[in-house]
DNA sequence: CGGCATCCGGGAAGATACTG
DNA sequence: CAGTATCTTCCCGGATGCCG
């Protein structure tokens, strides 16, 4: 059975960010509650969206992250019945530093863009790189599908608004993997080309759908 | 010699937070990072304030820290002539990652705030936690002096400045270690306590003291 | 003293296989 | 599907010693 020690290494810092590192430092930690940030998942789910993690690192970093008070486990209600991890509203509030983190490393001239990405990855850097100046004007509702994943992405009054499920309304859907579309919005290829090579298909307003992409520009790389 | 190879484990993912966490998230990286915030720093400072780190390790993190563009060796000139690490400029451009690390983690039923505290620490703490509209109609100049380590921090306008060195005109010098000045801002005993124990020397506006140090007070912990 | 290199022990991470 | 069990590899931490 279990009967593991519980000897977590700390800093012993009083400073708080110090303690944060203590809480949320270990490896894939971080990353783990990227793919929560979005809403609950399964074990699976998450080990889908972590492609390198093991399922044994996994359970150890819900373990720690539960017992942290950051992640909670829960059993849906049946028929469903199955097991979910989801953040608290604590762990919620640490959204602001996965932002912090991507909105740096962006400028990273070793960054590489075209790895694997994940569709929780892909709807928080819309989050990250959001501008509120550029977006001045733009009112569109886009929704996302990667395979079962459904997002919801608004733009109204300068506000960007992301969750996970279908849009009511939205005036144009995008299928495709979540590289493809972040090549679509972020790169240079006009939408014909993810078109025309079978990565992308989208129904609905194309133009609402070019609106979205142009708030967004990369910014310059560190020299 | 070297030779060794730099075979750094990576995430492989485009998100930009998991590169970053690629590139600053090993152990004690971020917190070699902390103590640059403020300045230049020789390799003995750094050890020296950050108890636990073994000389090898932090040989490492400098290493790769460099290799990533976020630290810079440099050599003082003579009759100086002691070698230096400084954050580069986009090295600097991570001090909201330890911000918003340290803002969340202070609400963590587990942070401790009676451990030891670097001087940088303190001092960035001030940073996270000042609150502008708490500050509204403060103007106060405050030295601080941890043995040889000074530093001045200022309130006017609404904003915070805090630098190393002495400053112009201080209303009021602090002089004792990081944990009781911290003591003094962030808990409940009054600054004559602090005196009577012999742990702060203040000479200058003691009013003054008071006017900063009621800018702070603690957010609630997350339950 | 500052800045490493080297060796070593323990423990965390990674890979694979297996189980209820 | 949701994890364990086991094994290997690599990283971290501590001690020591070199060399300017």
């Amino acid at each position: 059975m279990k009967l593991e020690k519980i000897t977590r290494r700390s800093y012993d810092d009083a400073c708080a960010t110090a303690h944060a590192l203590d809480l949320i430092g270990e490896r894939w930690a971080m990353l783990v509650m990227r793919e929560l940030m979005m809403g609950p998942r399964r074990f699976s789910d998450l080990r889908a969206a972590l492609p390198g993690i093991s399922a044994n690192v996994l359970t150890q970093r819900l373990e720690g992250l539960e017992v942290a008070g950051i992640v909670r486990k829960r059993r849906l209600p049946p028929p469903a019945a199955a097991q979910i991890y989801e953040l608290t509203e604590w762990g919620l509030e640490a959204e602001p530093i996965l932002l912090s983190l991507g909105k740096w490393a962006v400028r990273s001239p070793r960054h590489d863009p075209t790895l694997p990405l994940s569709a929780v990855g892909l709807m928080l850097s819309f989050r990250a790189k959001f501008d509120p100046a550029r977006a001045k004007g733009v009112e569109v509702s886009v929704s996302f599908r990667f395979g079962e994943e459904v997002f919801s992405v608004g733009v109204h009054k300068g506000v960007l608004t992301s969750e996970r499920g279908e849009a009511d309304r939205p005036d144009v859907t995008v299928a495709g993997s979540p590289a493809a579309v972040a090549g679509l919005v972020y790169g240079k290829a006009p939408l014909k080309e993810w078109e025309k090579q079978g990565s992308l298909a989208v129904t609905g307003d194309r133009a609402a759908l070019k609106r979205f992409a142009d708030i967004y520009e990369m910014p310059p790389k560190a020299g």
